[in-house]
DNA sequence: TCTAAGCATTGACAAGCATCGACTCAATAG
DNA sequence: CTATTGAGTCGATGCTTGTCAATGCTTAGA
């Protein structure tokens, strides 16, 4: 789960001589790094991020017209937010008649989490 | 740790009835969302994803020179990327010399983390 | 004192983002 | 069919962010 980059080993050098040299740089890495990078930023905003608490704790059973008073925006900037979470893979939607229900993704915090940890 | 927000119970209305009344919004829950949003924002680029990274596993051993070859960016940026993750709490700086060794402050990451799971 | 190196800051610009109002679409009730 | 309601989309707008070039500051060595 780490990123696990490389570094020059430290050296006091002398003057006139760089410090540093250049390291390779690991794809792979990079990749799931920027995975987390995603989810995170997803997070990176308090109506989101209460979004994904209050999805957690009543899955599958919130519409979104429920959710709307909860925050001080419209409804069509809580739609946008619930957008921007579900293609961050972290909540989906099922729809049931003119309701919609969301729930949060199963496991989609959990690399997150685990490298955090 | 959670924000606990109120939800209205969910119920079928008649035509011409709102379905949603509006909801007691907690404001304590909301300044920790906040909170953890700032942190997940600083973690919400690649970039600094790494950044923390490293420095966890090279906790004042590193200086910024040797930052700066990992990611395809120049100084300043990279800079600035730690001025972010200063500024959210999450690492600080020592100066030695002309180098400046920058860890990760313990247990910033907790808050999140703890929600999370 | 002078010079060079490490790092931070500033200024500028493009790209991205949050927000809202207006609109569209789908489903339901009458 | 028509009116209404929940929800997503679009376009516009103002703010934020990532980036670099240029510059400044501090320290160390000559």
């Amino acid at each position: 789960m780490s990123v696990d980059l490389e570094l020059a080993p430290k050296q006091k050098r002398a003057a006139g001589e760089r410090c540093c040299e250049p390291v390779v740089y690991p794809d792979v890495e990079r990749q799931q790094a920027e995975h987390m990078a995603v989810v995170a930023k997803a997070l990176g905003d308090p109506i989101r991020l209460q979004l994904v608490d209050v999805l957690r704790k009543h899955a599958g059973k919130v519409c979104v017209c429920e959710l709307v008073p909860l925050f001080e925006v419209s409804q069509p900037t809580l739609s946008h937010h619930l957008k921007v979470l579900r293609q961050a893979g972290m909540v989906d939607s099922e729809r049931q008649g003119l309701w919609a229900y969301y729930y949060v993704v199963p496991d989609s915090l959990k690399e997150l989490c685990t490298w955090l940890s």
